[in-house]
DNA sequence: CCGGGTGTGTGTCCGCCGTCACAATCCGGG
DNA sequence: CCCGGATTGTGACGGCGGACACACACCCGG
């Protein structure tokens, strides 16, 4: 049950932790393994713990009432989430599924109010993620905004970029289609027809369970509309 | 400059302070009232001042890079906005646009931050308000997610209307189609012809400056798919 | 009482993309 | 190593909603 030390010190929100509220801690937590597409939070549960991601990725999703899957954000590792359910007690707002093999550590809901509203410096790094993560979703809606599913698409793939240390452009954990599709609001096929395109221009190539972004510049002028939406030739 | 204490009190972030701290937060406080579509926040500034709205109605709103305009979010009287800024010290990550007269009140960043960590249950308070706005956001994106704009659009209408006491159910200061459209990712053309359709049924009625929503039912089974989106007969 | 700006109402048209239907691959687990 | 489900690839079609273009209605201020 109780998880080691080492893997407490790599969450940043622990960081700086005295050794004995390091080790209740621990004591209370406790780590599961999730398969891809198993359900790590379900909506409206009252579950209410608050959890940390070790490695894998999960994918936040609601649905539409008329069964419209609808992607929110991503989780990467050493990230937390489920926090708006330990702060307020209310429903679990949404679903959260792995969308790779993933480790998660969860710790209880009394157990994270104390560290979370009686722990010096804690309280003020909770806000700031708030809002950052506000910041986040008001970036993803906007993004929702641009007329066009492959402007869409580009942008999206240009946000989940990451610039690698020797200046590789890589999507790492390669999403699906499908995950892009409900994260920008068009249908799976448009997606792929996008990617196609990409990938015909060697703008993007597969590798693995990686994408290599070969020209991220093009994506990012697609997404801001300085250069025309891609289509087949 | 300084902003009457019986004011102060109507603001639910303050409830309970000690009279000293409100005398003191009066004395550093200004208002300012904003006409129709007067920019009350810009986008990108660094200017870090938390705002509580008095009376009016304000919309987050943002812009695609090709000029669209994307509604975020309403903001409605006793309310507060800005606490991104403060909380972060990152520049204003929307703009806010008074969508009716609007009086504002506004308290320097480096007040603000005290008031939010140095004061006992504020901190609280405060991550319980950004969590509900996290749920919110969300929500909205799902809405997004429904594939017909009829249906958004009743979907927003419902989310606008308030039950008042009498069981009427109304909507304040009425929003224009275009404040509508933006909100929902569709055009004003769009929005003016469900509401053509709506009112048409008898479901929505233009009051002055309210709508009447005579049929909430109504409003709720489009929204979640149990009734068909209306279209013109 | 007038005028202009802002909001609303409506027609037409075209292109895009969502949907459906299938084929072709890929991939992981037994 | 093989099988079955998940993922990707692609064609055809049809409808719907975005864009454009006006007309009109409304409201406030001068």
């Amino acid at each position: 049950m109780p998880v080691p030390l080492a893997i407490l010190q790599s969450f940043s929100l622990l960081h700086g932790l005295p050794a004995d509220k390091l080790a209740r801690l621990s004591e209370r937590m406790s780590e599961r393994t999730f398969a891809r597409r198993e359900v790590v939070i379900k909506k409206g549960e009252h579950g209410n713990a608050l959890c940390f991601l070790l490695e894998g990725r999960l994918q936040g999703v609601d649905f539409t009432v008329d069964g419209r899957e609808v992607g929110l954000y991503f989780v990467d590792p050493n990230d937390y989430f489920g926090e708006l359910s330990v702060i307020d007690g209310q429903p679990r707002p949404e679903f959260v599924i792995a969308v790779a093999r993933s480790r998660v550590v969860t710790l209880p809901r009394d157990e994270a109010r104390t560290l979370m509203f009686s722990t010096a410096g804690i309280a003020e790094r909770l806000t700031t993620r708030l809002a950052r993560r506000l910041r986040l979703e008001s970036a993803q809606r906007t993004l929702l905004g641009l007329p066009s599913p492959a402007q869409r698409v580009c942008a999206q793939l240009a946000q989940l970029s990451v610039r690698l240390a020797q200046g590789k452009v890589v999507i790492a954990h390669a999403p699906t289609h499908q995950e892009i599709a409900i994260m920008v609001n068009t249908s799976r096929e448009t997606v792929t027809r996008v990617f196609q395109v990409l990938q015909a221009r060697g703008v993007l190539k597969r590798d693995g369970d990686q994408f290599q972004v070969e020209d991220s510049r093009y994506l990012n002028d697609v997404a801001e509309g300085r250069t025309d939406p891609p289509k087949a030739t």
